[in-house]
Order: C-alpha cells, then structure tokens, then sequence
DNA sequence: GGAATCGGTAAGTTGTAACTTACGGTTCGT
DNA sequence: ACGAACCGTAAGTTACAACTTACCGATTCC
C-alpha cells in the first residue's frame, strides 16, 4: 500500500484534499500552498506514481485530478484491516482471553 | 489526520499489520522484523499518540494491541474523501465539464 | 517568428526521522 | 536480595525526502 506511504506527507495530503473538490491545474494548487510551484509538482508526481491522482494537458496547462480508484484502493485496504481486527478480536475472546473482554465495554483512563 | 502520517513509514505499517492478527509484546515484534527492540518501541510510541495502538503492562512484558477506533477514524476520514470526490464529479458532469465525463468510462492510455 | 505562460526536471541544501548502541528502571523468580 | 527478562529513553549517526532556485521544453496567442 504505497499510497498510505504518499499521502503520509502533510503537504501532498493537502494537495489531494485540494484536488478531491475539484481539479486544479499545477499553479492554482502553488497558490493555495505555502511551497513552490516545482514542489508542487515533484509532489504531484509521486500521487501520480502511486495511482492516486492523473494528469490530462489542457492547452499550456496541465489538470490534476483525483483517481477515484486510488481512494477506492485505500478503503478496501482499511477495510481489510479492520475485519481483521474484528475477527483477531473475537477469537480473543473466545479463547477466554480477558484483556480483549475487557477492553469491550469499558473506557476507563 | 495525523494517523496516515504514522502508517507513512513502511516498518510502522508492518508493526501495526502484525499487531492486527493479534497483540503481541515488544520483543517479540522486533523478532519479526528487521530492525532493533528500541526501534519497534519508538515507533510503537509514535502508533500510540495517534490512537493507532494501546499498551497494556503484563509482568514484565508490555502487550501492545490495535485500537480499533483509530482504524475506524482512518476510514471515516477516507469515507468522507470519497463522497467528497462522487460529489464534485458529479458536479463536474452536471456542469458540461466534459473531461469528467470522459473519465467515465474509457480508459485509454 | 517571438513573447508569454505554464510546467517538468536538474542540482543543491537542509531539516528530520529512522535507525543504532548504551544505559537505567521495573517486574518476576529463586 | 540477587540475577534475569523485558522494556523505555537518551544520545548520536546518517540517509533521505522535502524544499529551494535555475534552466529548459512545450503550447498558445499576437
């Protein structure tokens, strides 16, 4: 799951975030961003690399958009996590492992 | 969403990957993997302040599990980009944008 | 054709985080 | 009480990635 590695980084999550409401061209994310245009794109580049976003050149400028795929990627790998942790979970309990009970129902600090 | 920041790194992943199958003890993560005891308690103290894991004193030994609100949160996070992004394509479509239209369906190289 | 716009890439700097080893604290058994 | 097992933290090194500036190619419009 490269992807978890590429949006690791604060600034391209920002950037992802930015092009999940729309597509934006490489200059229009610089603006919204305390960085350089060039490091928008080298950021850019890895989204890309990691299936996350695709590019479309449009006359001098080039759109970015999400890969909706990519997110879909992610969502099942998340999901796969958490059945796992639900089925870990419950052969704990079923093997009479006390510390998963516990942690079931109470919350204290 | 400083979670994905934690499962940036690829050893946290694999920590916090063996850690899902069931709870397991300091030591006996670093077997597993190729790095030293310190590291895998560093980067269990880096899972633990995101909310990813919680500790949990046995004797001497420290049970670390997956808390499994912090992989719920991670998917209500992703859950919530994903909507994003169906709503703006469709806004997209609704528009006349044809490039979102394009990205319908085909998919050529 | 030439200027302007837009963006990718090369090259270089620098902060940081991912490691290591060394040390000390706590718990358990005898 | 002493040794062993287990772990966290401090201290230090180092590799890398996230930036910057500078340069160059491509496209558009006049």
């Amino acid at each position: 799951m490269a992807a978890l590695g590429a949006l690791g980084d604060p600034t391209r999550r920002a950037i992802f975030e930015l092009l999940v409401t729309r597509p934006r061209a490489v200059g229009e994310l610089a603006n919204e961003l305390p960085v350089s245009r060039p490091a928008v794109s080298q950021h850019l580049k890895v989204l890309k690399e990691v299936g996350l976003v695709t590019d479309h050149a449009q006359g001098t400028r080039r759109l970015y958009r999400v890969e909706r795929r990519g997110i879909a990627a992610l969502r099942e790998y998340l999901d796969r996590l958490w059945d796992d942790a639900l089925l870990a979970f419950a052969t704990e309990v079923e093997r009479g492992d006390d510390t998963a009970a516990e942690n079931a129902d109470k919350e204290q600090s």
